[in-house]
DNA sequence: GAATTTCACTTTGCATCACAAAGTGAAAAG
DNA sequence: CTTTTCACTTTGTGATGCAAAGTGAAATTC
């Protein structure tokens, strides 16, 4: 069923692609650094505009790695968090791009 | 001049976003990894369409990272290889990657 | 030596996607 | 009650990743 031979090399193509484009990694690095980010922070952190920051927060909590909770009850104050999927899948990640910085060192 | 001010957390603008691209970045680390490379053995390790490898190239090669080397006494068998610019402009990149890693497991 | 294959491309075309700008609606502040 | 803040949504545009098919020259096969 697995197609791709193994090489001497990094197999590239585990590296999570919804993970490793810049402005999602910015945000998945930020979220495992501190637990909880209001949108206002995440924001004002990654000077992104607001289409942009929402536009990846939701593909990143389409693909189930980041939690999204309104609360309600203060003014629209959400907060964002990872997922344990999303911790594993960051994990995972890390753990690729550290082959790749090893194997591009020696 | 710069506008970004300084957080507690890693500049991610600074990551280079030519070789920030996956396909562009498995290139730089074949690179890296092995002094020179050849047209087919970069394709076959990376598992790319010739259009999209060629593209990748040559976008390295425009941003003088990678140097193309055409060996025209033998059929046309090209050599690429990193630019002294392209592993400074590596070896950045991975040093940031690394503030990422260190900063996202603790 | 004609036909086929290999190699390193180029061209074309499509579909995805990042990103900015402007708009929305509700709550809080003034 | 008007303005501002917040968390979005909508819209539009340009860039770009990628595959598929074509090109031309050299090497190989027949």
């Amino acid at each position: 069923m697995s197609q791709k031979p193994t090489s001497r090399y990094v197999d590239f193509s585990k590296l999570d692609k919804t993970i490793h484009e810049k402005a999602r990694l910015s945000i998945m690095a930020l979220l495992a650094a501190k637990a909880e980010w209001s949108f206002q922070d995440l924001k004002s952190e990654l000077d992104m505009s607001d289409g942009n920051l929402i536009t990846h927060l939701r593909a990143l909590h389409n693909s189930d790695y980041v939690s999204m909770e309104k609360d309600m009850e203060k003014r629209p104050q959400s907060k964002y968090a990872l997922t344990a999927t999303g911790r594993v899948a960051f994990e995972r990640y890390l753990e690729i791009m550290e082959q790749i910085l090893k194997m591009s060192k020696s």
